[in-house]
DNA sequence: CTTTGTGCAAACGATTTGCAGGATG
DNA sequence: CATCCTGCAAATCGTTTGCACAAAG
């Protein structure tokens, strides 16, 4: 997930955004991070040494992400929206214990078989959510 | 999901909950219908005819059910809350032209193989969210 | 008659918006 | 130098809360 600097606003500028340290830093903090932050979360991580962005911009920033498709939002809990840099298509983990949220990879669940779905309606991708209780939160030895 | 009045009521009890109007109201609303109504539409459906229940009575009445397991969230859009009486394991499709959501039986996805996980994740359940164009949206003849 | 639910209105948290000034290409 | 972005503060949306009254068991 660690792209040089260069690539990244290569790509911001491929998708017509306009490479501003806030959306790039942004976008940067989204490619490093493993797990899957709030917009409140990315905005605080920003601003921990120095207040380098508002609220808004952060916001307006992952809209554009998500509108030019390096960004999508993860929707596993409610009223909470998480921000994944990763767009190829994946499943997800969420310990139903401290809610730590992991990727599955996509070919874990390769082998759905949708041809038995009700006729008439069209698949366009689908998307598994495994809970469950990760490793820290099992009292296994 | 058609059920007659006495056996929601029995329920309502069983779970320990006091059988008030309102509450009995939300209950057999969401009981009674097909799609997965957020919590300002069944207050509209509700207060349709004439004002029978305020919104922070919908909201305690649906935080109530989900506590004793009578319905349940689903989490599909950013920002919007739908409920579900069907508490039973499902899948679920949504429409990504209307916006359409439907249930997909649990069977449906029965086979998927959870063994190739992560060693260390202890899998609670699982859930399948379909995405794709809904018979009305298809420009299929 | 005790306990719990209701309704109102105010409070709340996350996200969005209007707008003036500033930076990008 | 035209366009688009940023930051602030105010606005908005869905949901929650405090409290006095009402209803359920």
């Amino acid at each position: 997930m660690q792209q040089p600097v260069d690539q990244i606003v290569q790509t911001l500028r491929d998708k017509g955004l306009r490479v501003t340290p806030q959306r790039f830093a942004v976008y940067s903090n989204l490619l490093a991070r493993a797990d899957h932050p709030t917009a409140e979360q990315i905005l605080g991580d920003l601003n921990q040494a120095a207040p380098t962005s508002s609220q808004a911009t952060v916001y307006s920033s992952l809209q554009a992400l998500r509108d030019v498709g390096l960004v999508r939002e993860v929707l596993l809990e409610e009223g909470i929206c998480r921000y994944d840099a990763n767009v190829a298509p994946h499943h997800h983990f969420r310990c139903s214990s401290c809610g730590a949220i992991e990727d599955i990879a996509w070919e874990q669940f390769q082998n759905i078989s949708l041809d038995q779905l009700r006729p008439g309606l069209q698949v366009e991708d689908y998307e598994v959510t495994v809970r469950g209780q990760c490793d820290r939160c099992t009292p296994t030895s």
